[in-house]
DNA sequence: GTAAGAAAAATTTTT
DNA sequence: TTTTTCTTAC
């Protein structure tokens, strides 16, 4: 029966497999000797082919437990996984190793654990656990935090772990540590150490360990190398481009025995250089597997041939990549249109109307379109703007639910339970709910435990050992935490996951806390953590408990730690407009897109400006934002943006003039259009006012009216709206440097009153102020807009 | 030791 | 403007 059904269902998919795929898809999923690399240009059925070679794998008989596939999120595999489900039956596809390269290999690293000297249940600290030990070993080693800068200094770890150097390679890296030196930070290589050291003393692993530490796995113990050689037969990799050197290797080690490995990707969307992606690992494939096969998938299928072909435009300004002719044989469509707003604030009116009209007047759902931008913090006026207008919208990847702060604190009572050593979790926890152990006990508390060299938790439970000189008083209230603790982790292997996190839920005192707070929020975050405890019980179902088989609580941290942000928010089929950052678009498609705030400074990025590799990845950045549409594209820039709260002016990006003319429509809005010659005659007089772009795009493209044509009125409006931003703030800065001491002024908040002083300089001059009802301030001139009466 | 309020800092992208 | 950190008063 079960072998009929089989058959029958291979029979299907075999069908299928040859009705829905290409030759070129085809011939992708029907190389299974040997290696092979995909290149899988944007809307090409990517997805479709690995799903369909992994079927088709399974299809031929190879057992699904030696078939790895990775891919770059979680997500990703779960959609994969699913469609695998539904193509060979999910009983069928469940034994797939398939998953990020966290994912699969912090599982293997739990198998393997010992043999690195870590525990099974080894944590895995988040970027802000990472931080929080930064920060501590900075002070530590009496550094000081203006020069080592924690965002900084973690970036240049994870750096340097990326790329498979370790605390002892980077001291004897001559290179390093004069660049360091060159930037006066010395001692860069003195807090990567005391890091790692702090780490292992808590039985942690940053996200970055996850892969070095497989990479020391197998590089130390090529016994355990050999077996998972022998077991995984088959090697995928999505998203090849986006992997670093220390995924890489770990690849190429696996697949050296059989290799059965295909690689998936697209070098024109490499967009994670930033965090240690490699673009060369698929631009050097051919030289790592000399025999392999080689696919080109260049039929898009996504998007009109405006859309793809003003992409191709793009991509063609870089210099690094694979040759290929992408191409669409969908209707030719409409030409981009480009947008140009006075303010960011007109931005999100323009794009909230537009969506609106557009849904209104072609009858299509909100679920069609999508906001991308730059920067996560560009959302809040869209937001705002689409409120207005009653359009409902999901912001994706903002505060993602894990990152709460009950889901954190909660989450850390359970990190705690399964593994004491947890310095991070613990510290988060001791105090919270208040229970009366103060900044100050903590202090001499992790002073006692960096000085010994043990964690906080063997300090706690052994105070005469380590003597911590606090009051009586309060020993009895760590000792009472303490207690606590232990209490949860004698039960952690008697109850269930669900059981567990509802003992630790209320025996914490966290409901409790949130209860009687009682206000709108502390009662959100209630509706939180009952949430999390939801998901555990789904979890703890899904999983199939049973008599001997107890699902507990350290079995759901393990997939959870690793499940951050994007992952969970699916837009479950809701109605609503999209928004998110265009990194997070990655993979997904819409019917009509809207890219804002297409500015030099913003798009591309202020920090991507230092080389032109960075400017290519902003780009490819670019392309993939481009080519997430199906139907239109409107690009919109603001020529005034609020930043840092203050106005700025700014100027179109110049990605803007990468785009091929012929597909584009420019319209400007009609407030712009300047009926005088003072642009010219300042142009005239300051030639300088060319930015890059225009050098960039003028060299680089041999057409010649309409390029020029745009590129002039864009620099005309842009030179135009500098002077007339230029004109209000030097208008604002009169204003505000009319007031003198003695004045009367009137206030937005706090109402009429007398200024006493004035002092400081411009963009930060601070106003004493007695006012009659509010007693006496001390204002910041830029915000607190003082207006003169009398 | 806590809470409120003021000052200062911060903005790329994410497993 | 928003978020985090520091001060100050209880």
């Amino acid at each position: 029966m079960n072998y009929l059904w089989r058959k029958i269902d291979g029979f299907n998919m075999k069908s299928k497999l040859l009705n829905d795929l290409n030759d070129a898809q085809r011939a992708a999923v029907e190389y299974d000797k040997g290696p092979s690399m995909v290149i899988a240009g944007a809307g090409s059925g990517k997805t479709r082919v690995l799903t369909y070679k992994i079927a088709y794998l399974l299809e031929k008989g190879i057992n699904a437990r030696s078939i790895l596939a990775l891919t770059f999120t979680n997500k990703a595999a779960n959609e994969m996984k699913e469609r695998i489900g539904q193509l060979v039956g999910h009983e069928h596809a469940k034994n797939l190793w398939m998953g990020t390269f966290h994912s699969v290999f912090s599982k293997i690293l739990r198998f393997e654990s010992q043999a690195l000297g870590y525990s099974s249940g080894y944590s895995i600290y988040d970027t802000a656990d990472s931080k929080s030990v930064i920060k501590s070993v900075i002070k530590e080693l009496n550094l000081n935090p203006e020069t080592y800068k924690v965002n900084e200094v973690l970036s240049r770890i994870s750096m340097a772990k990326n790329n498979l150097i370790t605390v002892n390679s980077y001291m004897s890296n001559t290179k390093l540590l004069e660049f360091d030196k060159q930037n006066r930070k010395p001692h860069i290589v003195d807090i990567y150490k005391l890091y790692t050291i702090r780490c292992k003393k808590a039985d942690a692993m940053d996200f970055d360990d996850l892969l070095v530490n497989t990479n020391i796995l197998f590089r130390n113990f090529p016994d355990i190398l050999e077996k998972y050689q022998n077991f995984f037969e088959y090697i995928l990799v999505d998203e090849y481009q986006d992997t670093n050197f220390a995924q890489y290797l770990i690849v190429k080690k696996l697949a050296a025995k059989h290799q059965n490995i295909c690689v998936v990707g697209d070098d024109a969307q490499s967009i994670y250089a930033f965090r240690g992606a490699r673009i060369e690992n698929i631009l050097n494939f051919k030289n790592d597997y000399p025999q392999h096969a080689l696919f080109k998938l260049e039929q898009n299928y996504r998007s009109t041939q405006t859309i793809v072909n003003a992409a191709n435009s793009i991509i063609a300004k870089n210099r690094f990549q694979i040759p290929k002719q992408i191409f669409s044989n969908q209707e030719p469509g409409n030409p981009i249109r480009i947008v140009e707003t006075a303010t960011d604030h007109e931005e999100g009116y323009l794009v909230a109307n537009e969506i609106f009209n557009i849904s209104v007047s072609q009858q299509v759902r909100y679920n069609q379109f999508a906001i991308l931008y730059r920067t996560n913090a560009q959302s809040r006026i869209f937001e705002e703007t689409l409120r207005k207008r009653n359009i409902p919208y999901k912001i994706f990847g903002a505060t993602s639910f894990y990152q709460r702060k009950e889901i954190k604190d909660l989450l850390a009572y359970f990190r705690i339970t399964i593994n004491c050593k947890d310095d991070e979790a613990l510290k988060r926890i001791i105090n919270y709910p208040s229970r009366g152990i103060g900044e100050a006990t903590i202090e001499k508390i992790e002073l006692a435990a960096s000085t010994h060299q043990v964690s906080i938790w063997e300090v706690l439970s052994d105070p005469a050992k380590y003597p911590l000189h606090i009051s009586n008083q309060i020993l009895s209230k760590v000792q009472q935490f303490k207690n606590l603790i232990s209490s949860f982790q004698s039960k952690l292997y008697e109850l269930n996951a669900y059981d567990m996190a509802l003992h630790i839920a209320n025996g914490s005192g966290m409901i409790n806390d949130l209860k009687s707070e009682n206000s709108f929020e502390s009662l959100a975050r209630l509706e939180n953590v009952e949430e999390l405890l939801n998901s555990i019980k789904d979890y703890v179902d899904n999983q199939g408990e049973s008599e001997n088989n107890l699902i507990t609580l350290d079995k759901y941290i393990e997939t959870v730690s690793l499940l951050t942000d994007t992952d969970t928010e699916k837009n479950d089929g809701q109605d609503v407009v999209s928004l998110m950052t265009v990194h997070a678009a990655k993979g997904l498609e819409f019917d009509y897109v809207f890219l804002v705030g297409l500015e030099e400074g913003l798009f591309p990025s202020m920090l991507s400006q230092q080389s032109n590799e960075e400017i290519e990845e902003e780009r490819r950045l670019f392309y993939v934002a481009l080519t997430r549409a199906r139907k239109e594209v409107l690009i919109s820039f603001a020529t005034r943006r609020y930043k840092w709260g203050k106005p700025t002016s700014c100027s179109p990006s110049r990605f803007i003039f990468d785009i091929d003319p012929k597909y584009v429509d420019y319209k400007g809005s009609p407030t712009d259009q300047n009926d005088n010659f003072d642009d010219e005659l300042q142009e005239y007089r300051n030639p300088t006012v060319k930015n890059d772009n225009y050098i960039a795009s003028e060299s680089s493209s041999k057409i010649d009216s309409p390029v020029h044509s745009v590129q002039r009125k864009l620099i005309d409006i842009k030179t135009a709206t500098r002077k007339k931003v230029e004109n209000q703030q030097n208008f604002q800065n009169h204003d505000s440097s009319l007031l003198r001491p003695g004045m009367r002024i009137q206030h937005q908040q706090f109402g009429q009153g007398t200024i006493l002083s004035i002092e400081g300089v411009e963009p930060n001059q601070k106003a004493t102020v007695v006012f009659d009802n509010a007693g006496e301030k001390k204002l910041l001139l830029k915000f607190a807009r003082l207006q003169i009466i009398e």
